[in-house]
RNA sequence: UGGGGCGUCGCCAAGCGGUAAGGCACCGGAUUUUGAUUCCGGCAUUCCCAGGUUCGAUCCCUGGCGCCCCAGCCA
């Protein structure tokens, strides 16, 4: 498909990547995703795999995949299943290289042995909040604890007694010694280790102490052998600690530390935190609805994996924030699908049509092009009859000017059919048009006119008496605003209330019946559609619409 | 009013002292039995602002301005 040949767009990393290997500085890159498994991929995850295993894949390179898995009171192993199955569904391996930190704990204890010997770490007894109100402020300097300068002795037998959980949760935490002054916050003595009498979705319950991010990270990159280690901007202030620790302990590689800026996509919410919420608050169905930019949401919803690295080759890498349009997303869908998507007929919100001068009873069948642009993939049948049903969209009394296509005294053509000229409407007792009757001209069979006489407009179709009913569900934007978040009001207020519309009946050429969730349509003059996964039974699909083709029609 | 990062077309984004790539969007126009697709063409005398260095600056220097991040025993 030609969404594969995105076009290979330079970007800060690939050029810092391409200097280290034409320079030897390393004779060949690692990389790695280092996801906490503490929740589901979203879209913005997808940008930093892309990144990492493409940065590998292109430059002959391996990507780890790692669970940054030390804070056991948020991690679960559901969580660890969801996460890898998402980066195998974008078409990511890593092969024989999963790892978790939690594997490296022994020897991260190891280390921070090390730094206690070394006087560069020590045994802390304030409290939380204490520690809290030593750390001083963005403008003025913190101050030392009273326990900064207990005896390498009495540190080692503390930190050995948190590790055998002699301590309660919070009792005490080990701290780096660095600089109480330093203007960079992160390097005013951070924590290192942290009491949590909690069972590890991964070790179990082998440990009472875990290290924290800070102390973890680095040291893990360098015993996997990474050499770039790629995250997101706000970790920016922390590379100085990440040096520090790969400065002051003997770790076996020296990984270098790069940060670009994280995906913002307008129209949704990316924060766990609220993510979280719209699944609790049953705002969504569950982390897997179509209308959630999880990569489970993303994916039921019928994007395919080669969409979604479409589009994030085409956002670009760098440093500076950016607001990434979801429409770049959707016409990344559209690309892909378009070229792959078989054509079909459906009407989604019916009006019976009536042929008066067509003879009750006969029914004839019509070519239809699987895929117009691609005639190698051959036809599909579809019946004709009497009655039919079409858009109720495509037909108005009193259109506007520039509207063409049913309306009363002019010719429209059904597609692959016949050509016809609406002759009037059937009212309920509302005055509500409930059936247009139309006559067609039989020379114009298979959509073409006789005389060669051209007709401006083509609507979709589909035989009352053959097509199949079902549910139909079209999803839109959750949010109605560009940027939920904007400042700091609460987002739920800009929640879209058509962000999902069911329609219980819609028509479908009958051929659909046997859809299967793998295969997506273009519905056509409509969108893509694929059959729901989870809710569709065996000769009774539901559909998702994936995405909306465009409409310039629509627009005015 | 501490530290760090960022500021190139509506949205992304190349560019690394030699005279503004590309994509998306948008606007034309052509083809079209999907108002889709496809195809052509247009779209920054200008790079946050002001000075300076230079034959020459988006790229270097100085000073402003704006936005983002950091005060978890989260990652």
């Amino acid at each position: 498909m030609s969404t594969e040949a995105a076009p290979i767009a330079n970007n800060f990393l690939r050029t810092i990547v391409d200097d280290d290997l034409k320079s030897g500085k390393h004779a060949t890159i690692v990389t790695r995703f280092p996801p906490e498994p503490n929740g589901y991929l979203h879209i913005g995850h997808a940008k930093s795999i892309c990144i990492n295993f493409g940065l590998a894949q292109d430059f002959g390179g391996r990507c780890h995949l790692r669970f940054d898995d030390t804070n056991p009171v948020k991690e679960e192993q559901e969580y660890i299943d969801s996460i890898k199955e998402s980066v195998h569904w974008l078409g990511f391996d890593w092969g024989e290289h999963l790892y978790y930190a939690s594997d490296y704990f022994e020897q991260l204890y190891q280390w921070a042995l090390h730094l206690i010997r070394e006087g560069k770490a020590y045994v802390e007894d304030l409290s939380a909040e204490e520690i809290r109100n030593h750390r001083g402020t963005l403008t003025e300097p913190g101050r030392e604890s009273p326990f900064r300068n207990r005896t390498v002795e009495e540190n080692l037998d503390l930190f050995q007694r948190m590790r055998a959980g002699e301590f309660p949760d919070g009792a005490r935490v080990l701290r780096a010694k660095i600089d109480m002054a330093a203007p960079n916050l992160n390097l005013r003595d951070p924590v290192l280790y942290r009491i949590l009498h909690a069972p590890h979705p991964h070790v179990g319950d082998a440990w009472k102490i875990y290290p924290m991010y800070d102390f973890a990270h680095g040291q893990s990159d360098a015993i996997e052998g990474i050499t770039h280690s790629i995250c997101t901007l706000e970790f920016d202030a922390h590379r100085p600690l990440y040096d520090w620790f790969l400065d002051n302990l003997p770790v076996p590689n020296r990984p270098r530390q790069y940060e670009f800026a994280r995906l913002n996509l307008t129209y949704t919410v990316m924060s766990k935190r609220k993510l979280h919420e719209l699944v609790n608050s049953k705002t969504v169905s569950g982390w897997d609805d179509p209308r959630m930019p999880t990569l489970m949401g993303i994916r039921r919803r019928g994007y395919t994996p080669e969409a979604v690295r479409a589009f994030c080759a085409r956002i670009g890498v760098s440093r500076s924030d950016s607001w990434i349009d979801v429409s770049v997303l959707e016409e990344c869908v559209r690309e892909d699908l378009n070229e792959r998507a078989p054509r079909a007929l459906a009407v989604l919100r019916p009006l019976k049509v009536v042929i008066a001068n067509y003879p009750e009873g006969q029914v004839e069948e019509f070519e239809a092009a699987n895929h117009p642009q691609n005639p190698d993939r051959g036809n599909r049948a579809v019946p004709f009859s009497r009655e039919i049903f079409i858009e109720q969209d495509d037909f108005m009394e009193t259109p506007p000017k520039g509207f063409f296509r049913m309306t009363p005294g002019t010719e429209v053509r059904l597609r692959y059919a016949y050509i016809v000229r609406c002759t009037g409407v059937v009212r309920d007792e509302t005055g509500a048009v409930v059936e247009v009757r139309c006559e067609y001209d039989p020379a114009s069979r298979g959509g073409s006119a006789a005389d060669g006489r051209k007709i401006k407009g083509t609507i979709h179709w589909v035989s009352a008496a053959h097509c199949v009913e079902a549910e139909v569900r079209l999803f839109d934007r959750l949010f109605s605003d560009p940027n939920p978040d904007r400042g700091g009001a609460d987002y739920k207020q800009f929640l879209n209330p058509q962000s999902v519309e069911v329609l219980p009946a819609a028509k479908l050429e009958a051929s659909l019946v046997e859809a299967d969730s793998e295969t997506r349509y273009q519905f056509e003059r409509q969108g893509y559609f694929r059959a729901d996964p989870v809710d569709s039974k065996p000769g009774r699909p539901v559909f998702n619409r994936i995405v909306t083709l465009k409409d310039t029609w629509a627009r005015r």
